[in-house]
DNA sequence: GTTTATGCAAATTCTTTGCAATACT
DNA sequence: AGTATTGCAAAGAATTTGCATAAAC
């Protein structure tokens, strides 16, 4: 369960306690979320603990319809290249869907497919 | 054609400029996008008419992985409630794929789903 | 001890708001 | 003429950068 070690990366106070909200929440996360629930961290960190975990993909972007990124943690049973996301307008979280299967397209063939993101917007059970 | 008066707009160089760029490109485009392609206007006008375009459902958002939103023309050829866009990483263009069929996803039945937004990422045919 | 991450300050960039001048019908 | 839109200035957010201190290995 270490992943930070895992990833190469120095264990320190933020960067456990971003993925240990990440894994407590369970829902897709925009740094403005991380910044009200860890405010013993500073904003600049918590940008910088994003975009390292990027770069060493512990994280991925959610695609989201509201202007804010939002990301996931990218657990390895993920597939990286399809992602379904369920966005409730209700309470705004916006959850991965890794049990849900994504429907393949099919395009023309001139067009070469890296990812697909599929993204609904609706009310979730919770707020039902 | 005359999308501002049809919708209850008044018709203003701006405006006409806008709409104009849109259907020049035939792409999702963002604010900067605006800005850069018609400095003759004002960044805060092209602000404010993105925004009461959106009012008036002349543009719908189009999801997009990057931290920018884009925007596309709303044509009555599109169901609003089930948008396919392409993104291509090289020439960063998102296009409404109005002619591919999204496939309805099943979910679990606690969710009820009011709209479905599909964001493909690849190469496009251009850039093939 | 060396390297990397953090916090603070400040610089940029992005977006919104207020208001007087202008353009539209 | 009357109303809505524009441009400018400025306020407010969001994000990035630089650098000295502190923590990890």
């Amino acid at each position: 369960m270490d992943l930070l070690q895992h990833a190469g990366l120095r264990r320190t106070r933020c960067r456990e306690a971003v993925i240990g909200y990440f894994l407590e929440k369970g829902v897709a996360l925009a740094h403005a979320d991380l910044e009200q629930a860890l405010p013993a961290y500073d904003r600049v960190t918590l940008y910088r603990t994003l975009a390292t975990f990027m770069e060493h993909q512990l994280l991925h972007k959610v695609v989201d319809d509201g202007a804010v990124v939002k990301y996931a943690l990218s657990e390895t049973a993920h597939e990286h290249h399809h992602h379904v996301h369920f966005k409730c307008v209700q309470c705004q979280t916006t959850t991965c869907l890794a049990e849900v299967e994504a429907p393949r397209m099919s395009l023309p063939p001139a067009y070469e497919v890296h990812e697909q993101n599929l993204l609904l917007v609706g009310v979730c059970p919770t707020c039902h």
